[in-house]
DNA sequence: GCAGAATGCTTTAGGTTTAATCTATTCAAG
DNA sequence: CTTGAATAGATTAAACCTAAAGCATTCTGC
């Protein structure tokens, strides 16, 4: 008996359940099982997590550098979330706050360190999301590139009720 | 602060990014938009939290209660972690600590109120997901099913057994 | 100009989650 | 039986995350 994949919570979705609660309980379920494996990796081989790694991948591809809602924005967390991660790596000197116009704001930037840093773990990461798809073959890749970009869509427009479609 | 849907992580993603890269983030945004409405809804109307709900939702398809380590299995939490909301649970009344053949171990199981205060929960809950995926039709449901089983597959089997050096 | 509203960020307080560690019980080999 | 390994839960320290309140700066309408 397959031990582990065999337990988890879509699994045991009983066979009477409707097909959308089963759908949305696998997706929740591939996307742990994902995320699982790369925060025990980032944490073993660079002594780091996700929402670091999250962050310093935002700052990486805009080097101009990114004001501090935007991040919160991008990466779909709190400001003051922001600020904690931030303030962590900037103590580590893998990221600079730079001043802006705006002198209310200012410009949270990768160091020459940071971005050293990050592209170790960016190619590393790249290739065990690589490994972890294997299985899929390139139509699948696309099939469901597809269909989760329609899911994405149906979540963001009925969910915001404020703006007039 | 909700997130702009053109603003989120897998948006930014640039153009040279791998497909699987790309897979991965697309994946977690959607993750993460509907887990983002399930919380609040859960919060709002029943005040409770999605590992509470899921948590009883185990319960409830295990009539004969299930062990820590079960439990811990399929939520794919870790068992502190589901020590904490257990031990919320039964001071709430609404699961209980039964003894076991083993008496390093116990079985958690609803109680009457847990059972009723959950049926309600759940009848709510598969509502906004039929809700949330209306956007979707019954073949792309199909489709999606389909393609998170491989992914599932792929992501249970080979990460396991090879330990990369 | 100039109040007052809005924006950008931080702080605070509280709860959640994880990895590591600890205690108690069971299991298995002599 | 007895000893050592394995297992079931609980506990702890640190990181994460949120909502709400607060401070400073900028914007807007008059």
């Amino acid at each position: 008996m397959p031990a582990r994949s065999a337990a988890d919570r879509e699994s045991a979705a009983r066979a009477d359940d409707h097909r959308a609660l089963r759908l949305w309980l696998r997706l929740l379920t591939c996307t742990q099982l994902i995320e699982r494996v790369v925060r025990r990796r980032l944490r073993e081989r660079f002594a780091t997590t996700l929402p670091r790694f999250d962050l310093m991948s935002q700052l990486e591809r805009n080097p101009e550098g990114l004001k501090m809602n935007e991040l919160s924005r991008r990466l779909m967390v709190t400001g003051g979330n922001v600020t904690g991660i931030v303030d962590q790596l900037a103590r580590e000197g893998l990221v600079e706050r730079a001043a802006d116009a705006d002198r209310r704001a200012f410009r949270v930037r990768l160091t020459r360190t940071g971005r050293r840093a990050f592209g170790e773990m960016a190619r590393a990461h790249e290739a065990w999301i690589v490994e972890i798809l294997a299985g899929l073959t390139q139509r699948d890749h696309d099939g469901l590139l597809a269909l989760l970009a329609k899911l994405k869509q149906s979540c963001s427009g009925p969910a915001r009720r404020s703006e007039p479609a």
